[in-house]
RNA sequence: GGCCCCAUCGUCUAGUGGCCUAGGACACCGGGUUUUCAUCCCGGCAACACGGGUUCGAACCCCGUUGGGGUCACCA
């Protein structure tokens, strides 16, 4: 394919949600196969929802993801400004080219006469369509409404024919004129509507080939006609199937966690994140499933893309994660345990030196998201009061078999104080006192275990007690002992 | 409701008329390794929504039904 212009165009309402991703993976991987230019522009043309912090955010989460842009917000470019709200004049002179050429019109209805109609066109179980006035409202007419407090808008004048769109995903798909309307693509504040800053844009910002959701293709008539309005050019499209929850719905910011940023927070590796969402209405049409980021931007074709929804399983992503894990080198792990620290730092273990976070991730091996690695080793880096004790693993360690679990700690103390604190003489030692009295591993290992930790997880024994000191660790067993009476 | 789109295991998907008694991965179930928790290894269960055509032959083509999703804003 020849060299495509891309780009990713969202709208600053927060951090980046998982189908946004998508989108701008998508966008970029097709950017980057066919040798040409991906941009990022912000779409903040609702001033009443925007956000101050979006931008950096969708900025920050792009970057996790390593996606980088060639051209766009913090980049530049020839076609600058990349953020709408500072390229209001553009769309405003482009809005009266319409006017003066007597395509587009000037209408005054307020919102809640609009809401009206729509009402009264429901309950008549009819579509509401704007019903467009005869004859057509003059300049004089707009400054006097406006001079009269009304709000005064800009609409198209539809030429009312079927529109038929031509994408590379779901093939021709046709809008009848009966379901289009004037639409407004300049709102009383002055600002310009989604549809007509974006296709202003694409156009000025030389964009060939555009993705976005599957949400739009009923509306690409609205861009279609303002492009002929212009006289622009028709982009390609590449509409994409939705992504949608478990059950079914929408994936939507309300239900929680479908941002980038809350997986980063929770412990997974971008690399799993572009690896899975990558094959989210994508598939490279082999058995192969796991792939970097340099692979899929080798890969990546609109032809392989799918029609269908495909709903967002956590537990597919968990395992993705998992094997990233397991593939990453020792150095590529700690960058990205710290970066996870980065944004966790309320975390047990966040501070500590790259040696001691180096050995964390040694001992903890196995584990799927760095949430793991404290849920299995937060307790090391705790201060010994902070350390609760599970009842049932003090019941069934401990107090069993009339307190053997007691028993062995009192037995063990001694021992501890006088051990070499290294894992082999510790393992050495333990092994011992296990040939000694005829008994397996478990039998020493966990009482341990829950002294230490308060419960029956942690890193294996050795491990956890040579990360630990021998101070802590015999603190801990006094307290524990304590505790007990 | 109008319009548009979609339809293979629970999930992501391979499959473009014969290579399909439908393949892979996740999940699930069973077993193994292990001082805990995990990881890991082995095995198993599991789908062409339904009904009509077309064809020597249909998961693949056509029509209908059903189901699901999207969209009908001065939000993008």
């Amino acid at each position: 394919m020849d060299a495509v212009k891309t780009r990713f165009a969202p709208s600053p309402t927060g951090h980046l949600h998982v189908g946004s991703a998508r989108t701008a993976l998508f966008s970029y991987l097709l950017a980057r196969r066919t040798g040409g230019t991906f941009l990022l522009r912000i779409e903040d043309t609702d001033r009443a929802r925007h956000q101050e912090e979006a931008v950096a955010q969708i900025v920050e989460d792009l970057r996790w993801l390593g996606l980088g842009w060639d051209e766009g917000v913090g980049v530049g470019g020839p076609a600058g400004p990349y953020v709408q709200s500072e390229r209001l004049t553009i769309y405003r002179d482009a809005v009266q080219r319409l006017l003066d050429a007597g395509k587009a019109y000037y209408a005054f209805e307020s919102a809640e006469e609009l809401d009206a109609l729509r009402a009264a066109a429901e309950a008549n179980k009819q579509a509401f369509r704007y019903v467009r006035p005869d004859p057509l409202p003059s300049r004089a007419d707009a400054d006097r409404a406006a001079a009269e407090g009304r709000p005064v808008v800009v609409r198209l004048l539809c030429p009312g024919q079927d529109v038929t769109i031509h994408d590379e995903v779901f093939g021709d798909v046709t809008i009848p004129a009966e379901q289009q309307d004037d639409f407004i693509i300049q709102k009383a504040d002055g600002y310009p509507t989604y549809h007509l800053a974006n296709v202003v844009d694409d156009q000025a910002m030389g964009v060939t080939f555009i993705l976005r959701g599957q949400e739009f293709l009923g509306q690409t008539w609205r861009h279609k006609l303002l492009r002929e309005a212009f006289g622009y050019p028709e982009p390609r499209y590449a509409h994409l199937p939705l992504i949608l929850d478990m059950q079914g719905k929408k994936l939507s910011k309300r239900e929680g966690s479908v941002d980038v940023f809350s997986f980063r927070r929770a412990g997974y590796l971008p690399e799993a994140m572009v690896n899975f969402i990558a094959l989210l209405g994508w598939s490279p049409g082999t058995k192969e499933e796991r792939f970097t980021l340099a692979e899929l931007e080798a890969q990546f074709s609109v032809e392989r893309l799918g029609k269908a929804n495909a709903k967002f399983d956590r537990d597919k992503l968990l395992a993705f994660n998992t094997d990233a894990i397991a593939a990453a080198s020792p150095e590529r792990l700690l960058a990205a345990f710290k970066d996870f620290l980065s944004v966790n730092p309320e975390a047990p273990m966040a501070g500590q030196s790259d040696e001691t976070l180096r050995r964390v991730l040694e001992v903890t091996v196995g584990f799927r998201t760095f949430q793991d690695v404290i849920d299995k080793a937060g307790f090391i880096f705790l201060p010994d009061e902070a350390i609760a004790y599970d009842e049932k693993a003090v019941q069934k360690v401990l107090a069993k078999n009339d307190g053997e679990g007691w028993a062995m700690l009192q037995t063990l103390m001694p021992v501890l104080r006088e051990a070499e604190w290294s894992a082999e003489a510790l393992e050495k030692l333990l092994n011992g006192i296990c040939e000694q009295q005829g008994i397996g591993m478990g039998k020493v290992a966990q009482p341990i275990r829950v002294a230490v930790s308060g419960t029956t997880i942690s890193p294996a024994i050795f491990d956890t007690l040579v990360l630990l000191g021998r101070e802590k660790t015999l603190a801990r067993i006094d307290r524990c002992l304590s505790r007990h009476g």
